[in-house]
DNA sequence: AATGAATGAGGGTTCATTCAT
DNA sequence: CATGAATGAACCCTCATTCAT
């Protein structure tokens, strides 16, 4: 009598091992031995549940954005105003902390990857696309309540706020002296504070801390 | 008799051929035969110039990077109003033609590598920053001349900007459905139209064809 | 309440399984995952039934020239006159016929494995040295009854015949152009008719036809 | 300034390693390893002359076959009188000595190889067309000397003997003890012998010794 | 009696690097 | 200067075998 759950509760264990192996080695360096051994199984248990390193790297990233996307959702559902959520989203996205670098360096690994993988651009559409519209949802309300200065579509302007993050948090993670997730943190919150309908002159806000987005 | 420049001269061609190759296949699947092959020297010769393989990636980027900043350095001596230098930004910035698309792969695979390349990081520092600091200075001669609101310190508004225009590439190269050139000009523009001291509703502008960023 | 032959049925169900494999694939590639898929059975089972690959391809070479050889035993016992006996050996040997074409295959990779493995040359010793009492037992009633010529000793005939048709066997299903199914009935037809007593210049007789070897 | 037959001396190398390796261990059991040991090269090197394994084989069985078939064309050229040269043709054959065993064996592995490879197929069509076409030139020489009866095409003549010299050796290559390289010398010479026009009760022709088909 | 999960040794293949010429 | 032959460590993947259930 096998327990039911063998091969998910495998799967997603040498899952997580394969999204801590991308980011702490890059997907460039990572070897399915290093998998195996970080999630206590041998190089053949891998294969016996991934048929080739491709297999697995693609469900890697998956499973990683699964839990990214899932984790941040709870912002869209909160009943904070929208100027709020938004400062939310900033602060969840902040590539601080190991669980939510670990995430960042997952997402850009998986960007570059996609340049030539069209399963992994189909993932990024799928998740990137849900993710840009939760952010999009949150200027809607916005506007919806008056907080939110009515010009701007607000597709369009979630669009800016998420490139905005990804550049810099970018240049966070590449370690630039001129970018510190402080400075991030700043620019951030200035470019949701412009777009509120009381804005001019008003201090940044105070940052609200969040989890991290891992 | 061989000329004193053919070092030289074989270096450059070595480094083209692997900026090349890296927007080909990736960085990651970057082999010092390919480079050869597509400088048409042997391999042995490659590593008669580039002791290492990382020696060689290493000064590639360092390559590419200077021309690729050069390549865009008028726009910041061009005497166009303001705003027009940064449309003129923007469109030099957009993945569209070979030589731009190609300019882009390269980054995006430097930022990745600079996450645990302390060499990469520095070169990013570099290039990066004077990059920023172009843009900065348009945002700055911006709110000398009045053209652009004067609330906003001008780096701050560049990180936005670059940042934004960094993020958005990344999905357009990423083959999003979602984020096609189109948008990201619209996107960009728009940005650029706010920050406009005649700013309210105005129509986004016409884009102005400039070469490319490569 | 397991029916005391269980053991007995499965292990001829995946000795038949096995020999379909050898002749499908090759010895060479054969697969206990394979074998296993065919009989409809776990891996596990198929080392539950026999220890080693090796054990399960031994029994396996054994089980399939036991069928062969008894499947062929009738022309020994028909009642026909000699060289028609002759003649139903070559109908029943040419490589035609999916049944006949597997158990030749499959012999065909015993010899080869034959040579570097002692057990595999008593299990020929055994089954070829039956077959070809059979096939020398019928030169012997010839020359009894006067059908075959006196000369030549049986056992020396039947060597002759029988590595004919093998060599020939080869060469028909090595996909030669030069030696089809056709051109080899004509040649050991014509080999049997040239032993007749009444031999010079008869044609070919007409192809018997009798069940393959399989 | 290398030496313009680096690439021919070592292939040629490799390839004769790798049919001792394929006499020796069976086809089955060739490791690229082993044929870089014998030929004294590393592993690496085998790849540097051949892409695949595949590549490696295919162009080692055509090595052997060229040998092979080289060594005996002497027999077609020599002006013995064509029974002579039958008789030649037998002892040739006889797998006997290491040079001609080991040729035997790879002959062998092809015929078992060729049954799924096409590649395989062509060169054996090539060789053993050859080689078949010698022996029927000499059956035509005796045709037409007289020395041979004149009923029977020499082309099915020759492929009753050399199928018959084939599955002799294959028996003796397999060990049987009912089929000594004596046995088969008998049977091939009497084979030859009724062949004769002044065949009747003549005692087999002495065995001539002739070099191995290696 | 039977399974399927897990193993790990083994082998083909790749490719950066070396070096004699 | 430049080459191409040669290397060998590294890595993915296969598959016979084991064993708890």
């Amino acid at each position: 009598m096998p327990r039911p759950s063998v091969e998910a509760e495998r799967k997603a264990q040498i899952l997580a091992s394969t999204c801590k192996v991308i980011a702490a080695e890059g997907f460039r360096h990572l070897r399915v031995s290093d998998v195996a051994k970080d999630a206590g199984v041998s190089g053949g248990t891998v294969h016996y549940y991934f048929e080739t390193k491709r297999e697995l790297t693609d469900a890697a990233f998956e499973h990683c954005f699964e839990v990214s996307v899932a984790r941040r959702r709870w912002i869209l559902e909160s009943d904070e105003p929208p100027l709020s959520r938004l400062r939310m989203v900033v602060e969840s996205y902040l590539p601080e902390g190991a669980e939510t670098v670990e995430a960042w360096k997952v997402w850009v690994e998986l960007w570059v990857e996609a340049i030539r993988n069209p399963e992994l651009q189909e993932l990024n559409e799928r998740f990137y696309g849900e993710w840009r519209d939760i952010v999009a949802s949150i200027f809607r309300d916005g506007q919806a309540s008056g907080d939110i200065h009515p010009s701007g579509d607000p597709l369009e302007l979630a669009n800016m706020m998420v490139s905005m993050l990804d550049g810099l948090a970018l240049q966070v993670l590449a370690g630039s002296r001129a970018m510190t997730v402080d400075t991030m943190r700043t620019t951030c919150l200035r470019f949701v504070d412009q777009l509120s309908t009381a804005n001019v002159g008003q201090p940044v806000a105070v940052a609200v801390r969040t989890p991290g987005i891992g």
